[in-house]
DNA sequence: GAAATAGTTGAACAATTGCTCAATTGTTAT
DNA sequence: ATAACAATTGAGCAATTGTTCAACTATTTC
């Protein structure tokens, strides 16, 4: 197999020509990288982050949620409006009360692999 | 077991207490949580994003990623540097080349979770 | 040495983000 | 109907982000 690279200059191409083709390959489509950019951006955020993690044991109201991250309703509602978008959480609503539950298995499995990155090194 | 919350009014403390002191329980520390936030932030972008995947295979050099993505050499960096200070990414020198790879074995599962989390609904 | 090349860095810029505030909706109670 | 309350929404603001540009370092080549 004919290396078809060089190693001394950038030419008009690449400077690593099969690398770049073969790592090409690799990135998924744009629809794709989109989604996921903004699934991690929602979950790139302490508030956010700290919402999904008091979700995991049990549904809270916007009130619970305000209260337990000493944040306003309007502040936590504009949240959870971010993180329904992304699926990230569902909700039920009982008389003037909304309920919130994680919407998804992946999330928590998410959050745990990234504290164990977080925690090595 | 006593029910203390009341359903009725957030009064001057919560709506659903024991629910509320649970959740707390279930949130890291802030620590660990701005660690865990910023390391999804940085996957929150798509030329990031892009950036890992490539990487995935094979080290590539600052000018084969800047070719690959149709990104300036000094956007490229500036993303690597971010990456690097997450311990995402490490690099090698090489005389005037700089080869970088993937430094966190997480880094693929975690993009795989995502992409899952993605393509479902 | 000078020139060329790969990469890094800091300033600057538009765009985006997370929050506050005020106004509003919908539900329950009086 | 009025009042109280949970929640939502839009405007506005400071802070942050991703990129470009220009200047710079370091290495190789002439």
């Amino acid at each position: 197999m004919k290396n078809t690279s060089s190693a001394e200059t950038c030419d008009v191409v690449y400077v690593h020509k099969e690398n770049v083709a073969a790592a090409k390959k690799s990135i998924h489509k744009l629809e794709t990288l989109q989604g996921l950019s903004e699934t991690f951006k929602v979950l790139g955020d302490v508030t956010r982050l700290k919402i999904c993690l008091a979700l995991a044991k049990q549904e809270l109201c916007v009130c619970d949620i305000a209260a337990l991250l000493s944040l306003s309703e309007s502040a936590v509602s504009h949240q959870l409006r971010i993180m329904k978008a992304m699926r990230l959480v569902r909700h039920r609503k009982e008389g003037k009360m909304a309920y919130y539950m994680l919407d998804d298995k992946h999330i928590e499995d998410l959050i745990r692999l990234g504290v164990r990155h977080v925690s090595e090194y």
